[in-house]
Parts: C-alpha cells; sequence; structure tokens
DNA sequence: CGCTTCTATGTAAAATTCTAACATAAAACT
DNA sequence: AGTTTTATGTTAGAATTTTACATAGAAGCG
C-alpha cells in the first residue's frame, strides 16, 4: 500500500524530474498532503530524491542540470514538451515499426510511451536507454559518430543501413521553424538522417514545441507540406496553424 | 561585486556541499538576506546549484548521494573489474584508435580513461555516453539491435560498417572461460561482433576477471591464441597464467 | 555637471510551505 | 480479543520564501 504509492511517486519523478506538492496531490487524491510529504521525506531518506519548497525532484533531473548545453537545453519548456509527448504517444499503435529522433522531446516521449510491443530505431542513444527498459519495444540504434552536444549519432553511411529496414512512421523534432525556412537543426548530417527518415516513412510527424517557432538554424531537412502531423503544445499561434492546416495537415 | 559574491557562494558550496541560510548569513555580515536569496536563485538558475528549503546545495553533493547512474547490477566484482580497468587504461595510448565492447569491464575502463585524444569504437550505450563526456575522446556508436539486459548492441551488418573503419587496438571482455572452450558470451550475435573486431584490429587485449575461469557461455569468440595481452587482476590462478605465457602471451 | 535610467540592495508584510503534535484508523502480533 | 505498531489525517503554529515598494549607488548622456 504505502510502499506501493512511494515506488509510484518514484517513477512519476523520474519520468517528469519535478513534481509540486499540487501535482502530486492530484495524482493521489485519495491521500492526504501530508501523507505525501511523509512520502517525499522517505524517498529522500532513500537518497532517491530531493526534497525542493514546494515539491521534490528526480536525482536524474539534478544530474541533468549540471551539465552541458545539451542538459540545460531539457529544463527548458518542460511542460510543453511533456505536454507534446504524451499527445505524440497516444497517437503510435502496437506492433508499430517507427524511427524516432534523439533530441530531448523525443527522450520525453520514450519516458511516456507505453510498454507495448514495438519496433523503434532511433539515433538517440539516451533515448535507446530509455527504451531499452521497456520489455516489450525492440530498440534499434543506428550507428555513427557521437555528438557530445545532444548523445545523438549521425553518419554519413545511416543511408546504408537503412536500406535493409522498414518503418510506417518517423516521429522527429526539429530545433527551429519559421514557415519560410521550414523544419531546421544545428547539424548537417543530422540533417541528412532526418530527411533519409522522412522519406523512409510513409508517414512523418513532427513535435515542435511553439518556443522553436521563428528561430532559424542552419540546415532544413522539412518544410510544411513534408509532414503529416504536426504535434504542438497550446501555444501555437492560430495563424501558423492555419498555414498548416491549409495544405490538410493536421495540428493537435 | 555582486558577481564575486555569487562565485565565493558557488565555491562554498562546493566544498560544503550544502548551506544553510543562516549559515550564508554569517558568512556575509554585510550583505541582508535577501541579497543573498537572490544570489541562490541566480545560481540556480544558472544550473549550478538546487535551492532546498532553508538553503541550498551544490549538485555535486546531490550526485553523491545518488551512487550510479546507469548498471545497477554491477555490484558483483566491482573491485577487481576496477583493478582490471586501471591497468587497461595505463595501457592506451594518446591519439590512437580503438574498439570497446560494452560489458560492465568496458563501462569501467570508460571512466577510468583519461581525457586523451583518443578514437573509440564501441558497441555499448552507456560507454558511448561515459565516454562522449570527455571533450578529447571522439566516439563512434556502433548500430544494431539494442539487447536490453546489456545495453548494448548487436547488428549482422555490422560486417559493412567495420569496412571502413580502421583500430589498432581492440579491448574486450568475456563471460566467460575455460582452457578448452576459450573467450565465450551468450549472444551468437555478439560473438560475431567481437571476433569481428579482433580481426579487424592489430592486437587484441582481452580483460577478464577471475570470477568468469571455469565458466562456458554458449559462444565462444576467441582463443588463448587470439589475443595478445590478458588484463586480469591478482586473484587469477598462477597455473592457468602459465598456459598464456607459454604462448607469448602478455599476462597483467 | 545635473538629469535620467538602470541595477543592486534593503525592509517588511503577505503568502506559501513545512513541521510538530495530537488524534484516529488500520494492520500486525500474541 | 487485546495490545502494540504502523500509517494516516487534522490542525495550529513556525519557518521560509515571495512580493511589493523604497532607497542608494552606478552608469549613461546631453
Amino acid at each position: 500500500m504505502k510502499r506501493d504509492r512511494i515506488e509510484e511517486i518514484a517513477e512519476l519523478l523520474d519520468k517528469r524530474g519535478k513534481l509540486t506538492l499540487e501535482q502530486l496531490d492530484e495524482q493521489f487524491p485519495n491521500v492526504s498532503q501530508m501523507t505525501l510529504r511523509r512520502d517525499l521525506f522517505q524517498l529522500e531518506q532513500e537518497g532517491r530524491i530531493i526534497r525542493v519548497r514546494g515539491g521534490a525532484m528526480s536525482v536524474k533531473e539534478v544530474q541533468k542540470v549540471s551539465g552541458e548545453p545539451y542538459t540545460k537545453k531539457t529544463t527548458i519548456h518542460t511542460d510543453e514538451k511533456i505536454e507534446i509527448a504524451q499527445k505524440a504517444a497516444s497517437l503510435i499503435d502496437e506492433n508499430s515499426s517507427l524511427f524516432m529522433d534523439g533530441g530531448t522531446t523525443a527522450m520525453y516521449l520514450a519516458k511516456e510511451l507505453p510498454d507495448k510491443n514495438l519496433h523503434i530505431f532511433t539515433n538517440g542513444l539516451a533515448v535507446a536507454i530509455e527504451l531499452a527498459q521497456k520489455k516489450n519495444i525492440n530498440v534499434t540504434m543506428l550507428g555513427g559518430q557521437v555528438m557530445t552536444e545532444n548523445l545523438s549519432t549521425a553518419s554519413p553511411v545511416a543511408k546504408a543501413y537503412f536500406d535493409n529496414t522498414n518503418f510506417e512512421l518517423a516521429i522527429i523534432s526539429a530545433s527551429a521553424f519559421t514557415p519560410d525556412n521550414g523544419f531546421s537543426c544545428g547539424s548537417q548530417i543530422e540533417a541528412d538522417l532526418l530527411k533519409l527518415a522522412r522519406g523512409k516513412a510513409k508517414s512523418t510527424y513532427m513535435m515542435l514545441d511553439s518556443s522553436k517557432i521563428g528561430k532559424i538554424m542552419p540546415y532544413t531537412f522539412a518544410h510544411i507540406e513534408d509532414i503529416d502531423v504536426l504535434i504542438t503544445d497550446e501555444n501555437f499561434p492560430a495563424d501558423l496553424k492555419e498555414k498548416f492546416t491549409e495544405k490538410n495537415i493536421v495540428v493537435m
């Protein structure tokens, strides 16, 4: 009873990184706030979380905060990214085969994905590890040189790799977007890879949190009409949305 | 002025691990508590500390509490593996190119390796992430299906990968060893991969902790005479050692 | 130099969160 | 059944943090 709840809290914290007591209260309406406090206290004793004013954060999250550009990015716009990841997770059918990139949004998606029978290709090291925790998900890692800043691989020979593989869906995310320049990222080979994945898949879902809008990065890998579904957060501007819907692209 | 104080606070936190506002107040009697609060707030924004009720703690301190990030199962024969990893690390020359596997011993080696100019190929996800933390190490991840149990990849197409790459040294480890059956592991494709790596490299160093001796796993990937150096711990039996040295294999 | 503007800091009240203490309920034990 | 232990709820009060406003000094500028 108690232990179950505590483990559930720990898991939640692992996923979300940080939780307020209010959020916990919503998740566990049948116990009092005081009980949740005591649970957090115990988890703190066990060294598994850090209590901060208002709630608690997972140790992993803290470790991330400390790191490099990659890790700094993950702490920003967390809520939006979780929102997007949850939407994306709900779109994925059992027994399907898909490609995911290695970005931070993909990382949240990996965490939110239920343990369904899936075959997932990815170029993200952290994403692959996260997915590998789930019994029913079959993960294939794309090889290549490891890019330190985002813990992803990219390789000019990826094409050869893709030749023998099939997936229905590519779920990818961009570092920047404008209507004119499309979806772009900061690395040439990464852009190539994403383009390849997009071409290989029957459909492409793009995850884009609204903070990326208006920014431009050096390498464009997709334009508006190249995608089938845009998954974004509620701050997505209405006028932009129209640009997608008029091309029959679902925005959600 | 302000920046100096903030840096001083950061340093203090790094040393002490944790500080209350009261303690800070004592250290900086000439500014108000509110100012110190604001300093802590800023440091938190910069991702350098964690504010907790009553004060703040350094990120390092948090990490200490948590222990190992990955691979919880590595509690077995840790000391021996670290010993082996340190020996192996001392054998690696700057500016060389090598292959490492994805096992737990390799993980320790990744941690022990100095941040020298190296190019490393690996099929271990956790190993790749660990290595990627080091600025001067260039990491290439081998692609393939992710094996959940050891977070490594293996793929029948690895051969194609190796065709365009070169490395002088393969540092690998085995799950089991007997003089008759040689070095073996539990997965067919992993054995194939290790065999390939061995064939590609000019020399092969085998890391083997003594607990592996006398065990047999299904797939042999090397025999005694296939390796150049055996790196082991001090419990390695003397009679076995002779079997290696009489074939001119260095045992250390 | 006098003026404005911006930044850093101080003060104190208000808001929030946490702790402590006691009460009750449920579970475990004998 | 009765006793002890453990888990939980409730509340008041303590501690901490935030907010809002005030002030002083630094920086910029004609």
